[in-house]
DNA sequence: AATAGCCCCAACCGCGCTTCT
DNA sequence: GAGAAGCGCGGTTGGGGCTAT
């Protein structure tokens, strides 16, 4: 679909916003609410499109909104739920009252990036910056000296320091989990059970990353009212969720220890690893060579263990991690 | 004082998903 | 069921302010 067919039009006007054009948006909305955003700036006098009006609204204009800058607590809880959710920054800002997702992602890449580096910990996985190198050169050693790899660097120019990072552990794996939504309730402790049969072989062993030290979790998420069903989720099991986070989720496995639960979807591919697989795909294109022996991937965190789904009503789906 | 470089953040863009016709 | 319209999200961009030279 694309662009927005309203922004096609002529006369649109874009970039920042003047205060007359603030004025206008906040008094038609105070008055008459939102609707149908298409329709706002031709009923407010503005000329921008409903997607400019929108985005306006909620990131500056809302009276609801906190402004200044990021408390201690604010930051700690972005770390931390960013450890477990990972970029999805709607869901980040749905737990810190008056934030938006776009001010939350500005803070995160230009400050709270750097903090974490400064910590020696990579702000993308969470763990430390050491452990990531260390995996990078024993990729590197391990997988630089086969035929596939020779191949792979003279047909795509990349060179032995671009080669695909051996898949470690994803993560934010995607969880699904069954359950009926209309017994839910009931079913958190059936939740709970699949998520820690889910977490177990990941926790609890050997050459974990303790993030203790690193990252100071806080004693409550505080999950709040969302009208969506993952947030529903987090009200209603949050505290279970507090000790699974808290015992489990900030401790990482190295891939040779995971085992595949049968509800976990990893779906972690680094961008590198994906511009193999669309190089490789490429080449079972044009040969019948079987690359499926390729000892690089044969890795379980590349791997997708899909649960079969029902029916889609019965299905609870949760991005976790 | 001039200017180059950097950083921050508001706003835009493109895409996927849902709802409507 | 198909296509259009609308919405929301995450990634990216570019302009303005600040700092160093």
């Amino acid at each position: 679909m694309g662009r927005h067919s309203c922004c096609l039009k002529q006369k649109i006007r874009k970039g920042l916003w003047s205060p007359e054009e603030d004025e206008k948006l906040y008094s038609h909305i105070i008055r008459y609410g939102v609707g149908c955003w298409s329709s706002v700036p031709k009923l407010a006098g503005l000329q921008r499109c409903g997607k400019s009006c929108r985005l306006r609204w909620i990131n500056y204009l809302r009276p609801d909104l906190k402004r200044g800058s990021f408390s201690q607590n604010e930051e700690d809880l972005i770390i931390s739920l960013h450890a477990i959710l990972g970029n999805r920054w709607s869901q980040i800002a749905s737990q810190l009252p008056g934030r938006t997702d776009n001010e939350i992602k500005n803070f995160w890449n230009s400050c709270l990036k750097k903090k974490l580096r400064q910590r020696g910990i990579d702000p993308s996985s969470h763990k430390p910056l050491n452990e990531i190198k260390a995996e990078e050169d024993e990729t590197r050693m391990y997988c630089s000296n086969t035929d596939e790899t020779r191949m792979y660097c003279s047909n795509t120019g990349a060179t032995s320091e671009e080669l695909p990072i051996k898949p470690v552990f994803d993560t934010f794996p995607l969880v699904e989990i069954q359950t009926c939504l209309d017994s839910f309730a009931e079913d958190n402790v059936n939740i709970y059970n699949q998520i820690h049969q889910t977490l177990e072989p990941l926790g609890q062993k050997e050459g974990l990353c303790d993030y203790s030290s690193a990252l100071h979790v806080t004693e409550k998420f505080g999950y709040g009212e969302s009208s969506s069903n993952s947030c529903n989720w987090n009200c209603s099991i949050g505290s279970e969720m507090n000790n699974v986070l808290g015992i489990e989720a900030l401790n990482w496995a190295s891939a040779e220890m995971v085992e595949a639960p049968t509800h976990v979807q990893i779906n972690g591919v680094e961008s590198r690893e994906r511009k193999y697989r669309s190089w490789q795909e490429k080449q079972d294109m044009e040969s019948s060579e079987d690359y499926s022996t390729y000892p690089l991937f044969h890795d379980l965190s590349g791997t997708c263990f899909n649960a079969p789904r029902g029916a889609l009503a019965s299905d609870f789906n949760m991005d976790f991690f």
